[in-house]
DNA sequence: TTGCGTGCAAAGGTTTTGCATGGCA
DNA sequence: TGCCATGCAAAACCTTTGCACGCAA
């Protein structure tokens, strides 16, 4: 169904590694053509990733400016799809709001206001404790 | 510093039309190219709205699918820069979230996980009432 | 008349697609 | 061997930009 190739766990490896932040197809391709001696083409992150979006090991967004998708890898026990982020507008770095005050949010938001809000297309913006601090 | 035309009037009044929406440069296109026996161009149309959104008339958002900019226009009394929208992915109706609970939630989010909420550019996405039903 | 607004065409950037080739199982 | 994965080039989109002309004040 699904072979598993050198290119691939180039990809999910960098994914990995920057799982902290989302990254955007060009990122993936210029890192990995710098560091390692391998040619990857963008078709095929963009093949990949898309793939990776489907089966939920990424969640696909879009960078603030709304010019490129970006992904973010989902670890394995974070419960990505069902809680919050929030993305620094300065850093990029996404933050996971996992507390009972957002299951009570999304409990009010269903109660008073009568919307299912879905955590993993949803996407809060602001600034983070260490980039107001600058 | 700024004339009024006939274009931007066109384009505004699309807008106010359908302020419970975000709309896309496509979309004002189309409508305005069919509606109206003028004929208006795609960059009339971005320049204009980039204008608004620097006023702050209008909010730039990126569509769901992230291959489009939309924007959605400020009612006049609205506080849309101090409380979050939640858009339904089905429908595309934007909904106003302005109430207490909110308020908390921006104070909760800045108390312990140290993040300021920016209202402008966030978005919840998620199913509303009307299309859950359906 | 002055300077902003507009259309047009071209350019820029991102993402997708078709097709031939390469590589896993 | 049979499919899936990949590279390449082209195409498809969306958005921006430069320039000449149009139009409001």
């Amino acid at each position: 169904m699904s072979y598993s190739t050198k290119k691939r766990s180039m990809i999910l490896e960098y994914l990995k590694e920057h799982s902290d932040n989302d990254v955007s197809v060009k990122e993936i391709e210029e890192s990995l053509n710098k560091h390692s001696g391998e040619c990857i083409n963008v078709s095929t992150i963009y093949r990949y990733l898309d793939k990776l979006a489907i089966e939920g090991m990424v969640l696909k967004h879009t960078s603030e400016n709304g010019k490129q998708s970006t992904f973010q890898y989902v670890q394995e026990n974070a419960q990505c799809h069902n809680h919050l982020h929030m993305k620094c507008s300065k850093c990029g770095r996404i933050y996971h709001i996992d507390c009972g005050f957002m299951d009570e949010l999304k409990e009010h938001i269903y109660r008073h206001h009568h919307f299912t809000i879905e955590c993993k297309t949803s996407m809060l913006y602001g600034i983070c404790e260490h980039c107001k601090n600058e």
